[in-house]
DNA sequence: TATGAGATCAACT
DNA sequence: GTTGATCTCATAC
């Protein structure tokens, strides 16, 4: 499988979003198969880069390529992407992955045996993954990470953003077709 | 199946 | 003091 390099990353959010469904994230060796992401870019009312750097979003104002990881409701921990050019402040939010390595470390972290719901949603891949605090800043083309490219051109659906109030109507949620470990279904077209 | 409470942190009013 | 890029468990249809 092929690396993913940090100039991956340098392209506007809206083609790394999208082009991110099928690889393959690694954690320390855990992870699998990324099947939905969403986009948040700077000029997004909902995004957090945009009333501008906080010391909690400052890794969004920084270079592509890196890992954006903040706390969500007080209780989990969500996993981005930062992307475009330095300074542009928008990223991508992992919102699932279908687990295809370290099932073990996965199920003793979410004490929970059911494969599809290990990672089906932002706040489980990270538990299930063991992302923290401690990975926010990191580059993405270095360990603990591993990111490789898909192999072939996966079916990709779009639909509305869940879970946010702020420029709900945008359809900057992306999936892999048919995938049964989605957070949530999209809407047949 | 669907709705509601609770957990608990950082940004914002 | 309120709200949110969430999840789990409980109770009610």
């Amino acid at each position: 499988m092929q690396r993913i390099k940090r100039p991956f990353f340098a392209r506007s959010v809206h083609e790394v979003a999208p082009d991110l469904i099928g690889a393959t994230l690694l954690v320390d060796d855990v992870g699998g198969r990324i099947v939905e992401v969403e986009a948040y870019h700077h000029t997004d009312p909902a995004a957090h880069s945009y009333r501008g750097p906080t010391e909690r979003n400052a890794v969004m104002f920084g270079p592509p390529g890196f890992a954006y990881v903040y706390r969500s409701y007080g209780i989990h921990w969500c996993l981005n992407f930062v992307c475009e050019p330095e300074g542009s402040a928008s990223a991508v939010l992992i919102r699932a992955i279908e687990p295809t390595s370290g099932f073990a470390k996965m199920r003793r972290r979410r004490r929970l045996e059911d494969e599809r719901l290990l990672c089906s949603g932002p706040g489980r891949l990270a538990q299930a993954m063991g992302v923290t605090r401690a990975h926010n800043g990191l580059p993405l083309d270095r360990l603990p990470f591993e990111l490789y490219a898909r192999e072939g051109e996966p079916e990709v659906v779009a639909g509305v953003r869940i879970g946010i109030t702020k420029a709900a109507e945008l359809p900057w949620r992306y999936g892999l077709k048919g995938s049964r470990f989605l957070s949530k279904p999209f809407k047949a077209p």
